[in-house]
DNA sequence: TACCTGACGCCTG
DNA sequence: CCAGGCGCCAGGT
């Protein structure tokens, strides 16, 4: 599809499970697309409604100090592994998400996206 | 067309 | 571990 790279970004991060997460540079690699500074552009545009923004970290799995306060909230209520002695960062080495090979083939680049 | 921004990531000292 | 430098590339103006 034409879909924009924001918009890719965007479905890719409303895919990522409760308790788990991707980094920006995952997104990007997930995507073939990009790479992590235009993961983060595309997120600093809000994205949809309702969508889990918290699930996108930095790859030491820290966010920036404006989001982390309500991004630990979510974590707590969804069991994300998280590293308390470390400031609430997700424990990637946890919390990363490994998707199916079918949910990487459909958001590669080129993926017609049947459903 | 050129220039600028950005919720990053890796390397070097 | 801390600081500084630079590459990355999709929009927007």
């Amino acid at each position: 599809m034409d879909s924009s790279f924001a918009e890719r970004v965007h479905d890719l991060v409303a895919a990522i499970p409760p308790g788990q997460a991707l980094s920006y540079g995952d997104v990007a690699e997930i995507l073939e697309a990009g790479g992590p500074r235009q993961v983060a552009k595309a997120m600093a545009q809000g994205g949809p409604p309702g969508n889990p923004w918290w699930r996108v970290v930095r790859v030491d799995g820290s966010l920036p100090p404006r989001l982390a306060a309500a991004a630990v909230a979510e974590y707590r209520v969804e069991g994300t592994p998280v590293l308390v002695a470390q400031g609430s960062r997700i424990d990637m080495r946890r919390a990363r998400w490994t998707p199916a090979d079918a949910v990487l083939d459909h958001y590669r680049r080129g993926s017609s996206g049947d459903g």
